[in-house]
DNA sequence: TACGCTGACGACAGCAACTGCCATTACAGC
DNA sequence: GCTGTAATGGCAGTTGCTGTCGTCAGCGTA
């Protein structure tokens, strides 16, 4: 039995999760914060670096995750491929949709929390371009693979979490992957066919969505 | 002659620009750059909403050449295409490569300056995604393309930076997205032939075979 | 038993970012 | 000359965040 309530960075996540989505993230002050989860204002900066970051805390188990997935890959896949895996693995980390939907509303909610989502992120594409670098590629390659990567992310996520009928994370990745092939496949000129006959972008929608 | 010397904005966005580089950022206060530009804090804040964002004025002028580059481009050509043709315009809205780098090394030093820088990107990459809609792609593909784009953008703009020969601006956009096209093209199996060109060299015959 | 060390926390002072409110003053139009 | 407007200053106040010091339980050790 220790001197304080255990579970500390816990309670002030729990807290602070809770208030944000009640009164919202700007009319919430982190002594608030504090008091709800029984500690002191110095307290929670003693465990998180602001007041954004008790959000935040997931992204490195994330993060691991999706390395390891990609460094686990065989060499002989492709960039692509070993991309596809490392954000398919990572899907094991989320927990349940309704969290994850609520999390995502909040942070659409305040910029200052996009701008902490966003690094988050950037950072992990580094983190995922290093891990592409160790698979042989080369420096320009690994960078814009793992951007795109984190790209091809950011949209799976949105539609995993929109997805009425709630197919499962691996299918949003796989779905949203192929849609970036199909696009960076696209060639200009007639001697294609895909674009014969589409004057229009309103066509070249149309066939677009026929061909997906 | 006003009462007041002129282009209180101007003063302040090279007074900060000059601080942040000499002192850095987190050594500067609002009410140094104010009072080097003989002004005061409270108008500083009239100016500014914050004191990053004096650093990101010209975000509007890069995002509406881009836009208007892209809504240019003829309904004929392929998304990346067009993406090119934007990015390529918008370049000529960079000041000096010296300035870039100065301002690129800035934002670089400072986690809070590189999350304005993101969500600024961000919201790059909502702007190019309209426009893509605009053109006929549906909401996906729109939005996957005008991320990846950015994505291209970013690495270019380092790749420009850096670039010892100092090369133009629209011959690093290209390259990157000739990379991109290569590394979204690469495919299991070794019937292709393509990735020869790139990464470790190492054997991928194999990889229909694990990878299906 | 007595002593000291450590780790988690509280209390307090203080700085800087940012806001609201009101006062000031040149300039324009009447 | 009068009045409205726009740009600015002054000032108080809130909040995020930091530095510093004190408190107190648990632990080991002589």
């Amino acid at each position: 039995m220790g001197r304080w309530e255990p579970n500390a960075p816990g309670r002030l996540q729990q807290a602070a999760f809770e208030l944000y989505t009640e009164r919202g993230y700007d009319q919430t002050t982190v002594a608030e914060i504090a008091a709800s989860a029984g500690l002191t204002e110095r307290t929670f900066f003693r465990h998180f670096a602001d007041k954004r970051e008790v959000l935040f805390e997931g992204g490195d188990r994330f993060r691991a995750t999706l390395v390891d997935a990609v460094d686990a890959v065989p060499p002989s896949a492709t960039t692509l491929e070993a991309v596809t895996a490392g954000l398919k693995a990572a899907g094991s980390v989320f927990p349940t949709p309704q969290l994850v939907r609520r999390r995502q509303a909040l942070i659409l909610a305040n910029p200052e929390l996009q701008e902490r989502e966003l690094i988050k992120l950037a950072s992990l594409a580094a983190s995922l371009g290093e891990a592409l670098r160790r698979r042989g590629m080369p420096d320009t390659a690994a960078e814009l693979a793992a951007e795109t990567g984190v790209a091809v992310l950011r949209i799976a996520l949105t539609r995993w979490i929109e997805d009425p009928v709630e197919r499962p994370w691996e299918v949003h990745v796989s779905e949203v992957m192929d849609e970036l092939r199909r696009i960076t496949a696209e060639r200009s000129g007639v001697a294609h066919g895909l674009k014969r006959s589409m004057g229009s972008g309103r066509a070249r929608a149309e066939a677009s969505a026929v061909l997906g």
